[in-house]
RNA sequence: GGGUGCUUAGCUCAGUUGGUUCAGAGUACUACCUUGACAGGGUAGGGGUCACCGGUUCGAGCCCGGUAGCACCCACCA
């Protein structure tokens, strides 16, 4: 099964590990080399294969892509999504399932073989089954599941071994099997009705296959001669006037005084002068049009029920093609869209045509086709769905199965709430074959097997030895689709298999919620209904990919990018976090290109940060570190809170945030706070322990990403330092438990110092805006003078702080002299002395102070003001009333601090 | 026609149980930086009446009602 689509064989990939860490770090990521290689390694050494095991699993099922299909946005979203979740379920200890697969997708690739078909000059209908059905096969393995192809370089972790395809030979059984299963039930049924028509593919649809579009149509009016009177006429309107060959009546409300006079009368049909009767009848919208409707009911579901309400004939103008049939009586074999244009002229040449205007309405359209639908009565197979609605309406509801964002619920209870029968056959031939038999007499026999069928047969009629002749129709797709979790492990062959007794029901399902509908409704029930057990916990919605402007990407708009592309370009790490960086559950994602950008410089930042730690191997001493203990303590407390936090935020799907949230840790306080705490000067040393906890903290935020970022954190990790052995990688690693909560109080020396490194930040960057905004050059050594209560915190950090604001001594006298610039943090009066002595222009200094102190003043006032308030200090929860009064004091204090430098000033 | 959701910085979007130390991110913008990891970069900065109008509350971006605009889903008005 498995194809070798990457040339670089395992030997060649350690040759070219062992040659990259010898070598200088290469100046910027290729990340097209890594790819290759790491997909072909994490695949060798088989990673993405799962078998049950004593550990817990974590499986997702892929939503099948139409064997036809492309990469696309939307595959992209979907798919990293999902990746996301098995990698960062694995690297938690789960054994992790995701199942590969395609649809066969009945209409979109019968019109695709058929295509290919008449390109080569061979006309379908020329064909017999069979052999139309090998030039399918024959297509679905040359071209079918390119795309699943295309998710290896999007670095999907998917088990390969486990491919399915829903016309595979078991799952084609099992489709077969749930058919005869619900035969048996009664809960499918033959039976003609209304449905919709789609011409071009010549099937049925189901009513979800049917997209609406408003449409701008003309509206014709025309006069139907009343029978027995000179010139009286009544007129009707309509936007589909080649229907009027089939119309049996003509309907008006029985209250409308305009009409009241034509009870019991008949008038004719133009052209053809069928003389057809008045009725009346209360649908009858009296408002629209000339409050006369022409009633055609092989050709309006409306019109259908009116016709069964008053006993009305029905003509059947249309051939399936969509031309006209021998019925119509005129315009036999023409185009439906030609006779309409036609018809037109006819009856305006003959004197019936009353008056055109424009109108827009809802058109329904086919989904796979494109092509206008035409409401057909016909004989089909149907699904009663009312039963099998009914616990799969609860299990959503009382979250058995759980769906993100919860407001799909609704969606899902309005639908289930209100369901239709299933229309489940295709006039197709690529699909699973109805199984039933019909007799001469037309007697249906429905079994697994023709045998099985005959059986039946010859029973009912003994000794009779007529032929069985089968359905010619298929089964709908997501007849199929839906058992799609429980067949993928097996259960055709056996439902008590140890691969779906242990994978199934499946913890998330990652979807689109366009086929809510379609497909996850009807998972759930087939899981109910032939498992006994809901097919997956969680359900997680994605969002629709649009482009800037707004517009759905899609194939027709060709506003969709080469994905291929992108990511040859960017990198696939670069594409995963673009789409997923402003994609939060179930909101629609505006691509635009230029969010590539992001991810790509996000990897030049973190293999430049190799390259900074890569440069210290050389030059690390035993001495024990005096300058950075405080930085490593940070470092770590800082890197525990996110793992806590990111634990959280991606058990509820948070997936953008926690992805913002690792960025920022990596870029923000490892690269441009703490490796810049650390980093030795240019002529010194890098002490051991310092050099080791860097490459550590290093190794764990790589972990944190590798879920979003599978290719290039793998490539660091194995660069950063050589592994034991080749087993060794970040993928099969696993995220250290944190053990302890930072906001509990239980842990408040960890708080502490996570917030004494947010005031050192302060402090710091306090310091550079003064030098910018006093034109004191970096390369100036200043003198810091500090007024401040708590000291030892200075001193602690008083190596990092000097070296990051380029400070050559700071002394605590507690009082200032004039010409220094003076800066307020918190409480601490912190001023600054030019090394030249030379004296800054404070009048600047002074503006800023004073601003700060008009605001604290505001500031001030709003929270006594709220303290003054009784009923506030009572209503109040008391932890709010605290803090409160700690704003309080600190403004105050901060407002005496201020005041003092100015005064100094 | 029915339903759901949205409206926060120029742009694309976060904002988790209502507390003015949360109005934030990325981009874009401004100034400075040819600093030994990184110009695909660094340091710092400006920028928003949280659509509009009311209400509940000591207190509203957050809760309730209404208005306007937008998006999507459902639907058999010719």
């Amino acid at each position: 099964m498995e194809k070798e689509s990457f040339p670089i064989s395992h030997f060649q990939f350690s040759i070219f590990n062992f040659q990259l860490t010898c070598m200088e770090i290469s100046k910027n990521f290729d990340h097209r080399a890594a790819a290759a290689q790491w997909y072909e390694h994490w695949n060798r050494a088989g990673y993405f294969h799962s078998e049950p095991d004593e550990r817990k699993p974590y499986t997702i099922v892929m939503p099948p892509p139409n064997v036809t299909g492309v990469l696309h946005m939307g595959h992209a979203l979907n798919n990293t999504v999902q990746d996301v979740l098995i990698r960062r379920a694995k690297m938690s200890g789960y054994n992790t399932c995701w199942v590969p697969g395609t649809d066969h997708a009945s209409i979109a690739t019968e019109a695709k073989v058929v295509g290919m078909l008449r390109e080569n000059g061979i006309d379908k209908n020329t064909l017999t089954r069979d052999e139309f059905l090998s030039h399918a096969w024959e297509w679905k393995e040359k071209y079918g599941g390119i795309i699943l192809q295309q998710l290896r370089k999007l670095g999907c972790a998917l088990d390969w071994q486990r491919t399915a395809f829903t016309m595979d030979k078991e799952y084609y059984a099992a489709v077969i099997r749930v058919f005869v299963d619900l035969y048996n039930k009664g809960l499918i049924y033959r039976g003609v009705k209304m449905i919709n028509w789609d011409p071009k593919a010549k099937t049925a649809l189901s009513d979800e296959e049917v997209v609406h579009k408003q449409t701008q149509s003309k509206l014709c009016y025309v006069r139907y001669r009343i029978e027995d009177e000179a010139d009286e006429w009544i007129t009707i309107a309509t936007v589909r006037p080649e229907t009027i060959l089939g119309d049996t009546a003509v309907c008006v409300h029985p209250e409308d005084p305009r009409y009241a006079h034509l009870r019991g009368k008949h008038c004719f049909v133009p052209l053809i002068n069928r003389r057809i009767p008045i009725i009346f009848d209360e649908y009858i919208d009296r408002e629209f049009g000339t409050g006369a409707l022409k009633v055609t009911p092989a050709h309006d579901i409306n019109d259908y029920n009116l016709g069964l309400k008053h006993r009305l004939a029905v003509i059947d103008t249309l051939n399936e093609d969509g031309t006209l049939s021998e019925a119509a009586g005129m315009y036999v074999g023409e185009d439906r869209f030609a006779v309409r244009k036609q018809i037109v002229k006819d009856l305006e040449t003959a004197g019936y045509l009353v008056k055109e205007e424009p109108y827009s309405n809802q058109v329904g359209f086919s989904e796979r086709t494109d092509v206008v639908i035409e409401p057909r009565l016909s004989m089909q197979w149907w699904c009663k769905m009312e039963d099998l609605a009914q616990p799969a309406l609860e299990a959503v509801m009382n979250d058995t199965i759980g769906f993100y964002p919860p407001k799909f619920k609704n969606l899902y209870r309005h639908w289930m709430a209100n369901i239709k029968d299933w229309c489940v056959s295709r006039q197709l031939w690529w699909g699973q074959r109805i199984p039933a038999w019909y007799d001469d007499e037309g007697n249906v026999y429905v079994a697994e097997t023709e045998e099985g069928a005959y059986q039946q047969y010859k029973e009912k009629n003994p000794g009779a030895s007529g032929s069985l002749r089968q359905e010619e129709d298929v089964l709908d797709t997501w007849f199929s689709s839906w058992l799609w979790p429980m067949q993928v492990f097996g259960w055709n062959e056996s439902p008590d298999n140890p691969d779906l007794n242990y994978y199934y029901p499946t913890q998330t399902l990652v979807t689109a919620p366009e086929i809510i509908f379609f497909w996850v409704a009807r998972m759930v029930m087939a899981g109910y209904e032939f498992k006994g057990e809901r097919p997956f916990d969680r359900v997680y919605f994605t969002g629709i990919v649009r482009d800037k402007q707004g517009r759905k990407m899609s194939k027709s708009l060709g506003n969709s990018p080469d994905l291929l592309q992108l990511i040859d370009d960017y990198g696939a790490d670069a594409v995963r976090l673009s789409v997923l960086i402003s994609s939060p559950a179930g909101n629609d994602v505006l691509f635009d290109e230029a969010a590539l950008d992001q991810g790509r410089n996000f990897c030049n930042k973190i293999w430049n940060a190799l390259k900074l730690v890569k440069g210290w191997e050389t030059r690390i001493s035993e001495t024990e570190d005096v300058q950075t203990p405080f930085a490593l303590e940070w470092m770590d407390e800082t890197i525990n809170a996110a793992t806590l936090r990111l634990k959280d935020w991606e058990g509820e799907f948070k997936l953008s945030e926690s992805l913002k949230l690792v960025y920022s840790l990596i870029w923000d306080d490892f690269c441009s706070w703490y490796l810049e705490w650390v980093k030795p000067t240019p002529d010194s040393a890098v002490p051991k322990h310092v050099y080791d906890q860097t490459v550590s903290f290093f190794e764990r935020l790589l972990q944190l990403l590798h879920p979003y970022m599978p290719f290039i954190t793998e490539e660091v990790y194995h660069l950063l330092r050589t592994r034991a052995t080749p087993e060794a990688d970040l993928m099969t690693s696993l995220i250290p438990e944190m053990d302890y909560r930072h906001d509990g109080g239980v842990a408040a020396t960890e708080a502490a110092i996570l917030s004494e490194g947010a005031f050192l930040q302060e402090v710091i960057t306090a310091i550079r805006d003064a030098r910018i905004k006093n034109q004191l050059k970096s390369k100036d050594e200043i003198f810091l003078r500090i007024d401040t209560s708590h000291q030892g915190f200075y001193e602690n950090v008083g190596a990092i702080l000097k070296r990051q604001v380029n400070a050559g001594e700071i002394t605590f006298t507690g009082t200032a002299q004039p010409g220094q610039i003076a800066l307020v943090v918190k409480t601490d009066k912190i001023y600054i002395e030019a090394s030249g002595g030379g004296v800054v222009d404070t009048t600047a200094q002074r503006a800023e102070l004073e601003k700060e102190l008009k605001y604290l003043h505001g500031f001030l006032g709003s929270v006594e003001k709220k303290l003054g308030n009784e009923r506030f200090v009572q209503n109040a929860k008391p932890e709010v009333v605290a803090s409160e009064r700690k704003k309080q004091a600190d403004a105050q204090s901060r407002i005496q601090a201020i005041e003092e430098s100015l005064r100094l000033l």
